[in-house]
DNA sequence: AATGAATGAGGCTTCATTCAT
DNA sequence: GATGAATGAAGCCTCATTCAT
């Protein structure tokens, strides 16, 4: 069974990943200063995206947010804060846009085809969160090394990645159960499955990062990546 | 069919990369020259991987090569210099491990297994490499983008990752295409199963760097990965 | 002849020097202006002396008096401005106490001894306030530096702390001149012995700032400070 | 009994602090690290006496040092770092200036004469010293404050100001004890009567350095100073 | 009158790179 | 060839001051 995309779908996404583009509509209900705030990270998310954390200037991120230097410490602690709050920004709207997305049916292979579709959405609509995402990954991993060798903390405001994933691929799990259990998937070792659904995506991301040129036509991709897997864990 | 790994698979893999745990046996032919310029790569790849570009020092990698910091510069034109020599080092390596290793079968399904296996071995005893092989991909990303915005100009001794992502993709492909034509593999789009099969190895990789405890048996994770992607292409 | 405190002393000292403790009783009298202009720069002399005035920041000051950044330039037209009305007040206070204090005599030796009781009592009681006199001579040792090089103007509001000195040497010398001729005191270079006694003085502030415990018992030194000065001096 | 200057005295006194002006002799016995280490400091010595730790800025050392901005930092830390070496250095030449001057005679009338010449010498010599050992008491006094609540840490290299005046003082009550025992000096509170003499010294540089114009012959002053004490203390 | 968000000049420090020895 | 002292461009962040509300 495959699942083509729909309107519906892409509504649903765009509403919910819009703060990215700065098409929120209830903008107006929130607060100035979140707004200011959210502008912020909006514009940096575009210089990081583009050319890492490391080569954005601080100075750069205000002018191109039309601001001043000093008020983009009105407003964050430090360059680091602002990357990582973008980056559990990311993490919340993609939690966000996911969750939408697979209340609508309740059939495992349809919930499994929606989630992945959903994920191809979201990166493509989003390239300049993915080098930040994979960007964030490696920073983390750095961090949680140093923080092992005793060097160092935590800063503060970076989101659980490690959590993140483990609700995601839950998630997964779930689903692959509950297909075994209704005779449509055969059975498998979940775990590990759900695991390696989940790598998948990601790595179609990095793939998409890096090779952008080989994957125009994204949504013919998703149908092959969709067909695929449940080909495989079909009962 | 699952492919279990052999004393000789293993045996040919550690050859391959031994050189990045500084056990080349044939070192001593090279030239001291080279000698030592590989031995500043392999203190610097260290670095690297622990730290990421922009936070290892010269100074650092000097210090840990007992070397002078000034003698990095005999050996290399930049910082960025040794970090793209060291990726494409690395990737060199990778592709003489790769053939080595798929060249002992005609089979396409344990061709298959046999890449699976050897890029998952690959990745697991050079933990080290995949940070640094991530974060070339994110930086090669922007230097690419940069060159399309017409600012500035690639750094010298850059490797050609999109080359040498299709010949991994071409490998997969002529391997699907054999296995099609012999009756093993049902009809596909040969191209897109091949991105994706590639796309989910280095997915692989990129969790196994952030959540590597998920992830303690390499050896079972391989053998589902395999199983899995044979079962959805089988014909 | 050795003065001990007395309540009357005490209480005298302590209405001179209330208004850094807050406790002006006639506050009322003043305008409301003029009170919050009172209340910023108590609260700016806190923190002066706490941290000194480079790391005193005008947001401190106005978060601890509990008003708004932009109302301290309402009533001061810089920091500088706080610090040197601060001084301006403290020198002006001080004033007070002793012209108060050596009025309850004519004797010469008394009133040296009143003298000295009374420096001793305010520096006691104000331990604050000596990090900043202190800090003021130095900042104004500097300002005149400057001027002298031509290098910039004088702050508004600056007090003229020679001016001040010479005052306090005038009083200390007149003493002396009338102990002389009373016969109560041997002949000697008036000018020295009363620039000599005032240094010794503010010696005394020093140590009594960086080496506070070995000071506990400032009366008892003041004591023996008087009995030294005067049995020098004495015919 | 009053001590007058002699050549001898100067010329000590002279050797003693030289390296302040720069004139060491052996100074080619210093390493070229070692020189230039004293050159960084001579230079910020004299800056920071000029305006104070906090006006100074690391580049005008450098630039006044005839070096580049970051070969400061090859030598010190920080900027505090060059402050606090620069007191530690003061300190160390003072105590090495005034044990040289005192150990020319075991009379305590006249060591005393000879260490309050010292002192009112070395203060007129190295005006420049004073305003930096002026500030460094206030900071310390601060940074000693702010250790007592627990914020922050002493930066390394402070000097341990309090031992260091402990030791004077300390040299200063041998010195009345053994007068008392020799009946020379009459019976008195060792401790405080120290206490109060050394507070005098510093009292004078303070006012030396707010009020030079009115110490213009130190000479005399000192003769006067010397005299007025051991009157008040001679039996 | 009171406020506090916005600003940007300015300072400390880092570190890749050079070059004289 | 090897070195490491010297350099200065570059960047993060602070904070006194302003000004629209």
């Amino acid at each position: 069974m495959i699942i083509y995309p729909t309107d519906q779908s892409v509504s649903l996404f765009v509403s919910g990943i819009a703060f990215l583009a700065g098409v929120v509509k209830d903008m107006a209900e929130l607060s100035s200063k979140e707004q200011k705030r959210l502008h912020i990270i909006r514009t940096a998310m575009a210089l990081f995206a583009q050319n890492g954390i490391h080569k954005t200037k601080v100075s750069e991120i205000a002018k191109m947010a039309g601001i001043g230097k000093g008020t983009v410490y009105e407003y964050f602690r430090s360059k680091d804060g602002i990357f990582w709050n973008a980056v559990s920004q990311w993490l919340h709207e993609f939690d966000r846009v996911i969750t939408e997305r697979m209340s609508g049916t309740d059939d495992p292979e349809e919930q499994l085809a929606l989630l992945i579709r959903t994920v191809f959405d979201f990166y493509q609509s989003t390239f300049e969160g993915l080098n930040i995402t994979l960007e964030s990954w490696l920073e983390m991993a750095r961090l949680h090394h140093q923080l092992k060798s005793g060097k160092g903390e935590l800063p503060e405001g970076i989101p659980d990645l490690k959590c993140h994933f483990k609700e995601y691929r839950q998630r997964v799990k779930d689903l692959l159960t509950a297909g075994i259990e209704q005779g449509k998937f055969r059975p498998m070792n979940v775990e590990l499955t759900a695991a390696l659904i989940f790598a998948m995506f990601d790595g179609f991301e990095l793939h998409y990062i890096t090779q952008r040129s080989d994957f125009e036509d994204v949504t013919q991709v998703s149908t092959v990546f969709v067909q695929m897997i449940l080909d495989g864990i079909r009962a």
